[in-house]
RNA sequence: GGGCCGUUAGCUCAAUUGGUAGAGCUGCGGACUUUUAAUCCGUAGGUUCUGGGUUCGAGCCCCAGGCGGCCCA
């Protein structure tokens, strides 16, 4: 961590006023006898519940009820004979706790103000009241330390920097209530995922982070090794092909939430490690999964959020509610274009589109990367409402069915939300020998020095070979649904993002 | 990978043309029995990210690096 000095933690000569301080007063206290970590403390009642049971009680009301509470102390207000401490309590309920000196006594008092700093966890019991003011308090009638902290907060009423809100979470969640609210829709969020999947039949299963082989998806990954087996392993860049072996072995409405690893830089819509949801479901299409993914948004912003009209981070409203805009990429595209693009225009033609539109491309770039490109810079970077983009072109798509009808575009949409790409939708191939030509074909490319290629799975082919019924997947960054629901940049929908060693 | 911006007290930020590094909050000492970011008086707190260089003199200019942010590929 940190070339910090060792520092003796009982005199902290080398540290700050402020931590040297907080230091000493937890030596006085062990000095005095007292314990400024105890371990049990007879709490009666949790912040909460004293507010929900006298929520209305009237000006200047003392009930004669004594509790025992616990909570951090967010502030303090110390007069000569009267303190007052804001406490909160984990679940960011705040009440406040009033010390005089004819309910604790001259002694406690003295030690109230001399021994309690912003931050410390503190044990109060006393009578509930209200203050003349009208806030609900608890009276005391008696403190204890619970725990004292040794660093001071950072101040409550300026927002933290960017960079010590991620790399400091914990102090992030202490001062930010914003913070702890991300926290607990996103895990909303993912309970309703559970939810909505359980309602629709759907089983759970949790398929290798390790693998011998990576596959799924293209992309670089992360490579680690077993010592017991003396083998290469790679953390998983995606869980489709297990996924597919599930349904193949007849678990043929399978879903997995869990972590993906890309050995990529991150921006603020993409991390390295993030979190995903893939389901398959046998004898759906991709136009039935788009139905169900549709839902599953909608359901989890009316679990979360009570609306489908969620408010985002910078206030303004965003409405996910009813069908979506559906979307091909060829028409949207020829349409951006004022010409006509087909599966047939010839890259000579999309370059000078490109060209005229002074969008650089990779001379290396066939078909399917320049209209995926054209379309991203021409259309997907101005979708703003959640849109469907459908039929995309095979070429850039090698786990994905041909289109029934459509000739050269292949049965797969995109997801996408305020300009970013929320899931992507299929219909499987499933035939094992169309499947083999295309991991051959990826294989090649692998071969010939592009790392992010997918390799050619044999135990994965095999499993085809037994006969993979008809079926729709999807896939979806749960990250990215939470950026989605409210706004935020990824690296605050994720609690503990990768960040560089300090 | 490239460009631009930032990095100063515990936290958030100032600092004129290169001329004694400041403020608010926090902290410390004191006053105050109804405060709500309490108020009032006093006071402390700095390796200006690191290492080099230019200069009589560098937070500021130059070089290299670290970390972060934004834009681009």
């Amino acid at each position: 961590m940190s070339d910090e000095q060792p520092t003796d933690l009982t005199t902290g000569d080398d540290l700050p006023e402020q931590m040297r301080i907080r230091r000493e007063k937890r030596a006085r206290l062990l000095a005095e006898g007292g314990d400024p970590y105890p371990v049990e403390l007879p709490r009666t009642h949790s912040l909460a519940e004293i507010r929900e049971t006298y929520s209305d009680l009237p000006v200047d009301t003392a009930t004669g009820v004594k509790v025992a509470v616990t909570g951090r102390v967010m502030f303090l207000r110390n007069t000569g004979k009267l303190c007052f401490a804001t406490l909160r309590d984990g679940d960011g309920t705040e009440l406040q706790a009033m010390l005089s000196l004819n309910n604790v006594g001259a002694d406690p008092l003295a030690a109230w103000k001399s021994d309690v700093d912003l931050g410390d966890h503190v044990f109060v019991s006393g009578e509930v009241i209200t203050s003349r003011r009208g806030e609900l308090s608890i009276l005391a009638d008696e403190w204890r330390m619970a725990a004292k902290s040794l660093r001071p907060l950072p101040v409550a009423h300026k927002a933290l920097s960017e960079e010590t809100r991620i790399r400091q979470r914990y102090v992030d969640l202490i001062v930010r209530g914003q913070a702890r609210d991300v926290v607990r829709n996103r895990a909303g969020v993912v309970r309703s995922l559970r939810d909505s999947f359980h309602r629709r039949g759907f089983i759970e299963v949790e398929t290798p982070i390790l693998q011998t082989m990576h596959g799924g998806a293209t992309a670089r990954p992360f490579v680690t090794h077993s010592n017991a087996m003396d083998v290469d392993l790679y953390l998983r860049i995606a869980p489709e092909l297990f996924l597919k072996r599930c349904v193949v072995g007849g678990l043929e409405k399978v879903f997995e939430i869990n972590r993906n690893f890309r050995n990529e830089g991150s921006d603020s819509s993409h991390s390295p490690e993030f979190a995903m949801l893939e389901y398959y479901e046998a004898y759906a299409t991709y136009d039935t999964v788009a139905v169900t993914t549709r839902q599953l948004v909608q359901e989890a912003a009316e679990a979360v959020f009570g609306t489908q009209v969620v408010t985002l981070a910078d206030g303004s409203e965003y409405d996910v509610s009813g069908d979506w805009t559906a979307l091909t990429m060829y028409g949207s595209l020829s349409d951006a274009l004022g010409e006509e693009v087909t599966p047939e225009t010839s890259v000579e033609v999309l370059r000078k589109h490109a060209a005229a539109r002074e969008l650089e491309v990779d001379p290396k770039h066939g078909h399917g990367k320049l209209v995926e490109e054209l379309w991203e810079h021409l259309v997907g970077d101005h979708l703003h409402a959640p849109t469907f983009v459908r039929d995309f072109p095979v070429e850039t798509s090698p786990l994905t069915r041909q289109h029934r009808s459509v000739p050269g575009v292949a049965e797969k949409w995109d997801l996408y939300i305020r300009g970013f790409e929320l899931a992507t939708g299929y219909s499987e191939l499933v035939d094992p020998v169309v499947e083999r030509e295309r991991l051959e074909d990826q294989a090649r490319h692998g071969a010939a020095g592009d790392d992010e290629a997918m390799r050619l799975d044999e135990d994965f082919l095999r499993a085809l070979e037994y006969g993979m019924p008809p079926t729709g997947g999807v896939g979806m960054g749960i990250d990215r649904l939470l950026m989605a629901l409210t706004g935020l940049g990824i690296r605050e929908t994720i609690l503990f993002p990768l960040v560089r060693p300090e």
